[in-house]
RNA sequence: CGGGGCGUAGCGCAGCCCGGUAGCGCGUCUGGUUUGGGACCAGAAGGUCCCGGGUUCAAAUCCCGGCGCCCCGACCA
């Protein structure tokens, strides 16, 4: 017996088992750069997915991509202190623009070459900001020319300590929006909006259900008014930021001089916003759906949603199970499905149907000889589940399939969530909880820096954010859980990547 | 940057204590038989044993020094 690698299962090591279901599954592979990652054809599938999804919905709501340099001048960071105090911890930097050969072999052969230094360091954008709102400043003159609402897709680098892949990696793929508006209310209302696009992408494409609100002060993006954020809660309870959407007032419009002439001849600078999701996403994904067998990936997103397996004995069974798939296949095919027909000859049934499953395949169908002479197949769906399907009406029946299978998904996140989340946390509750299992922790809070720092010290938790009124208790807490002061706002806590 | 684990065939590992021709499983290739939940038989290819020094007649193995990767913590999306 033939038994492939196994998956760690995920009640002996989470992170182990995370690692093995991206491996198996194929999403991504470590890369000879530490802390840096290759993402494969099925994971890069995944993110391209993602992709068509939140650029139809950014368009939709009036944004226009474009694409601004890699590198930005190391002075641009320093405009705005909060900024770049945020961010001078984990920029890679370019100092020297040729290699020069030193006569020693091996990997002293070349150095940089000393005479090719750069007299002002190029920083590779950790996030792009300060590049975008240069230009802006160039763009903007009148009220005529707001709001200008773009977006970019790139890859950024942040030089971080410890790395998980697609968690986070020392280069990742992602998209920054970035607008300027005439007002505040217009910025805010732009954050916000912005905040529901993604939500809206996360609960009906990725099946994740999200917590949104705002993050309190020191979580909040370096440089922003307000930082609004999505917050999702894994499998082993712990917290994902799943995004973020920023309030970033007029902090880099003065850094930048952005400014623009009102109806009136007055002088305004612009208020901004800027927003983002990454391919953590993915990271995400896996995290909420997968189990010990591997890869599970709602339909919406996943790179095949349909395998079709034939099985046969004799070469002719072969032949008419072949047509039969062929001819299922292109039904599918043209009902919009992304389908593959695995005939390979090399391997067994049973291989086939491991190797789908780690990928996360949501739907299998299997043809066989006796399918074929009762005009069915078998489907088996990758969430448990197998019955017999009439080939008349089947790309209907499979488009049906695909659509229970995704709100089931969203259905039982959502019920894991809720069976470890607990309002209205005393103290006590909170420490227990936190030293548990885990989980989101509802409770009072009154706001200030010292109690958050002192309950991250105790519990590792942190506020994960004040959560928008749909995610508020039913009883809005009157005391600080922490504390005992009066309550500002009810935060949820948790622990978090 | 601290703690733990690990570097031997494409992948997973054994061998290391006690130095003596580098092995096993999976995968790959060839041929045949198979195919409704990880097929079997026969044959074959495939190695700077992480790197550099040292000890020794002889080092994957012992000694010294590096490097890299994974996991856990501090920092962060």
């Amino acid at each position: 017996m033939a038994q492939a690698k196994k998956i760690t299962p995920r009640a002996q090591d989470f992170s182990e088992w995370y690692n093995d279901v991206i491996m198996q599954a194929e999403l991504a592979d470590y890369s000879p750069v530490r802390g840096c990652m290759v993402i494969r054809p099925h994971g890069y599938h995944v993110w391209e997915l993602m992709q068509r999804a939140l650029d139809d919905m950014f368009k939709a709501t009036g944004h226009r991509n474009a694409y601004f340099p890699l590198f930005i001048p190391m002075s641009f960071l320093a405009k705005e202190a909060e900024h770049v105090e945020g961010f001078a911890k984990e920029v890679a930097l370019v100092t020297h623009t040729r290699l020069k050969a030193t006569g020693k072999t091996g990997a002293q052969a070349v150095m940089p070459d000393p005479a090719s230094a750069l007299e002002e360091p190029l920083v590779v954008r950790p996030t792009s900001e300060t590049i975008i709102y240069a230009m802006f400043a160039k763009w903007i003159q009148s009220y005529r020319d707001l709001p200008l609402l773009l977006n970019q897709w790139c890859n950024i680098v942040r030089w971080e300590f410890r790395t998980r892949l697609f968690l986070r990696t020392t280069e990742f793929l992602w998209q920054e929006g970035h607008t300027a508006h005439a007002t505040e209310a217009e910025a805010e209302a732009e954050a916000r909006q912005m905040l529901g696009v993604y939500r809206t992408f996360q609960e009906q494409w990725m099946a994740m259900p999200v917590i949104t609100g705002l993050k309190t002060e020191s979580e909040k993006f370096a440089g922003a008014l307000r930082t609004y954020a999505l917050e999702a809660l894994m499998q082993d309870n712990k917290a994902l930021q799943a995004g973020t959407s920023h309030n970033l007032g007029q902090n880099f419009a003065k850094a930048f001089t952005v400014q623009y002439q009102t109806a009136a001849g007055g002088l305004e600078y612009v208020w901004n916003t800027s927003w983002g999701v990454s391919t953590r996403m993915i990271g995400g994904l896996v995290m909420t759906h997968s189990d010990d067998n591997g890869l599970v990936c709602p339909p919406r997103l996943a790179p095949v949603q349909v395998v079709i397996v034939p099985i046969w004995k004799s070469e002719e069974e072969r032949g008419q199970v072949l047509e039969v798939g062929d001819k299922v296949k292109a039904e599918l095919v043209k009902a919009g499905i992304r389908v593959e027909l695995d005939a390979r000859d090399s391997l067994k049934p049973g291989a086939k149907y491991f190797e789908w499953e780690a990928k996360g395949v949501p739907l299998r169908l299997e043809i066989g000889p006796r399918d074929v002479a009762a005009g069915q197949v078998m489907t088996a769906r990758r969430a448990g589940g197998k019955a017999p399907v009439k080939l008349d009406g089947l790309a209907r029946t499979v488009a049906t399939a695909l659509d229970e299978v995704q709100a089931g998904l969203f259905k039982a996140a959502q019920e894991r969530r809720e069976a470890h989340s607990i309002r209205g946390v005393t103290k006590q509750q909170f420490l227990e909880f936190m030293k548990g299992v885990g989980g989101f922790a509802y409770g009072g809070f009154c706001g200030s820096a010292a109690c958050e720092a002192e309950i991250k010290q105790e519990t590792a938790a942190t506020v994960r954010v004040l959560p928008d009124p749909e995610f508020r208790s039913p009883e809005v807490p009157k005391t600080c859980m922490w504390c005992g002061k009066p309550s500002v706002a009810e935060a949820v806590w948790a622990q978090a990547y």
